[in-house]
Order: structure tokens, then C-alpha cells, then sequence
DNA sequence: CCCTTTATCTAGTCACTGTCAAGATTGTGA
DNA sequence: TCACAATCTTGACAGTGACTAGATAAAGGG
């Protein structure tokens, strides 16, 4: 894209893919708002504009990982059998397989102190995301979580299970005791369904 | 104390001591090295001298909060009955305790970058920790997960289920659907023990 | 006991950082 | 055409981590 001085064009979305990039090369705890702005190829300054703060620009950025992140489960479940279970455990593997190729963005959704979880967008594409779940575990247990107690407990016992491995996985603590590192994807798929699936009553 | 200048006597200990605190505070991603040497009453660069650095301080920070780590869960199982499945619960809640009552420190053992994993007190403490997920696994399976893969995946969906609960609970995630702060921890902790259950067969 | 070495700190510097503000430039609308 | 708004550049400031020079204190050997 050509850059025009002073009035860009479409600074917003081009400093959204820097930031990307420059958060997948560097991590969350390096990430520096002007290296950002000079892979956009702009001064320090102009991010303001757009985003008012680093915490702005952030909080932009994880709301559109939500999206990746629920459009990577579905592509899971585009792929699996159409039973409620496997859908579920489809879910699962889409839910891991976005943190492994995306662990910093990762971190940025649900580790980091630096998204405005009041913002609007950050708030709507999380809950969505937290909805698909819902929806996916009422599909195979028959009961609206929003309505019964214990059907919500099957929901977090379900995320905490798919949440930790894929935390633990992007942390490097599963390789050790499991050797993800020497399998093909669908032999790791393979084996982290059984895993998911011990928590499927 | 009273601080003696260019040598201290125990200057490792009290910025060990005031690292913890400004972790707490500020968090690991605002954790500022001159903070704590404030804190310390000492000047910006005496930490070096101790710590080499940022990473260094905080990796021994670390290793120290995996010993408090492994402590949380004897607790809770002093306090369980001593049957195995009620002694992996309590582990769990002792695992999840810990995690809610420091989350900066749990953030700084599990999600974050800067401690050095190759340093030889972290990974032994780190390793200490995992081997007593592994051991009390094998007290209630009756099998030994470091020589059969299905134990294994056993502790692995353990693990998980506990870490994602854990980790979910310090990100305000779990607040929502459960209401947890409306509870008494004896409740907060009964609720868990029940999603922690589904996932032992 | 004195001197040398080592340990341990202070103080300063440098490059990088986020934020803020002043001002320059460009586009829009009346 | 002009005023205003949008959007950028530039500079400044305070704080940061790391590094270095040098000051201070303790230890050890002769």
C-alpha cells in the first residue's frame, strides 16, 4: 500500500497488522508501540490518533483474535463428525490448535492486564466466544447451562479442561510428559481428545 | 532491618522480599527492577551484583513461589480426609487457592516469558511441583504415569482441568457464569471439588 | 598490622519506552 | 475560499533496563 503523508488512508487497519506481527515476533512482555509504528512506516505519534494508547491498540487486537479463535473452532467442526460430541471435541481441538499458532495473541486475550475488558468490542467477541461454548455443550448435553446449575459446571469443567491444555501447551509443560513436539497434528488431535474426553460425562 | 551501605548483609533476601511486593502491586507486566531496588533502599544498580539481572530476579522469584505452590496444596490436604480421591481434590483446590490468593506470582510461574526455565532452581522446583501432581495420581490410579501413557494422559487431563481452572479464575473469567465472589471459600471450594471431579474416573 | 584482592555498592550514561503537547499538513464542508 | 476537523510529525519528558566507572567495605595473606 502507498503511504500518503498526513492523511493515510487506512492507517487503522495497517497499524492493526503491524501490531500483529510485531506481538507474534516479540511476545506480549516486549511489545513496544513504536516498533509498531515503524513497521507502519509512521512516527511515533500516529498510533494516538487511531488507538489513544498502547492499551487501545491491545484491546483492538484481541477482539479480532476472538474472532480468529472462534473461526478456527468452527473450522474444527466444519472438518469433524456432525454428533454432538465429536463437534465438542472438535471445538476443543480448534480451541488448542489457535493457541499453539498463536500463543502470544493468546496470552493477549486471556493472560494479559492490558485489554479494556469493559471495551465494547473486547467484551462482545469474548462473550461470543464464551457463547459458542455454551451452545456447543447444550447441543450435547441437552440442557441450557444459562438455566441449570450443574449443566454450567459441565461448561467450566469442559473450558477449564480445553483452556489448561492449551495454556499448558503454549507454556511448553506438556511437551515433556507427552512429546507433542515429535507428532504429526493429527496424531497430537488424536491424543488430545482422549485427554478432552475424560471430562465428557 | 537496618541497612548497612556497600554491604548490606542480606540484600538478596530483602529484594527477593520486595520483589514479591512490588509483583503483587503492580503486576508482572508494569514489574519494574528500579521499583524494587527502591523498595530495598538501595541504588538502581544494586541488584546486579545479586541478580544479574530482570530475569534473574524474577527466576529466582519464581522458583520461591513454586515452593509456596506445592505448600498450598499440602495444606489443603493436611485439612482433606486421607482416601486418594480426596487428596487429589484437595491438591487441586490447594493448586487453585494459590493461584487466586497470588495470581501475579502464578502468572509469573506459568504464562510469563521472563524467568530463565533452564536455571537450575526453577526447573527443579518447577519439576518438584509437577512430580507431586504425578505421585498423587499414582497414590489414586495405582499406576505409574512415567511408564504407562494412558496414566499419563490421566494426570495430563488432571493438570489441565485444575491449571484451566486455576488460570480462569485469576482472569476474572469464571466470575460470570459462577459467582464465585459471592461465596464462602468452604462453598467456592465445594463447587470446584464437584468440576474437578469430572474429570476423575 | 598492612596491603592487595574481592565483594558490593553508588552514580552516571545510553538507548529505548509511553505519553503528551505543539504545530504542520491535508481533507471536508459551508 | 475559508474555517474547521482529521491526521499526522516532531520534540520533550520521565521512567526503564543494562552497562560501566569508580567508591567503599570486608577478607585474606604476608
Amino acid at each position: 500500500m502507498i503511504k500518503k503523508n498526513y492523511h493515510h488512508g487506512d492507517l487503522a487497519t495497517v497499524l492493526l497488522e503491524a501490531a500483529e506481527k510485531e506481538l507474534s515476533e516479540s511476545g506480549i512482555e516486549a511489545f513496544s508501540l513504536r516498533a509498531v509504528a515503524k513497521r507502519a512506516c509512521v512516527s511515533h505519534g500516529a498510533p494516538a490518533h487511531h488507538f489513544k494508547d498502547i492499551k487501545g491498540l491491545l484491546t483492538a487486537l484481541a477482539a479480532i483474535g476472538y474472532k480468529r479463535f472462534v473461526h478456527s473452532q468452527h473450522c474444527y467442526q466444519n472438518k469433524a463428525q456432525s454428533d454432538p460430541q465429536s463437534q465438542l471435541v472438535a471445538a476443543g481441538l480448534g480451541y488448542i490448535d489457535f493457541a499453539v499458532k498463536n500463543p502470544a495473541l493468546f496470552r493477549l486475550m486471556f493472560s494479559s492486564e492490558k485489554p479494556d475488558r469493559d471495551n465494547a468490542r473486547f467484551s462482545a467477541a469474548a462473550n461470543a466466544a464464551f457463547d459458542k461454548l455454551v451452545d456447543d455443550s447444550r447441543s450435547f448435553y441437552g440442557v441450557d447451562p444459562y438455566k441449570d446449575r450443574t449443566a454450567m459446571k459441565n461448561v467450566m469443567a469442559l473450558w477449564a479442561m480445553v483452556h489448561g491444555l492449551a495454556d499448558l501447551m503454549i507454556a511448553g509443560r506438556l511437551e515433556r510428559p507427552m512429546g507433542f513436539s515429535t507428532m504429526t497434528r493429527a496424531e497430537r488431535d488424536s491424543e488430545l481428545a482422549q485427554i478432552i474426553l475424560r471430562t465428557i460425562v
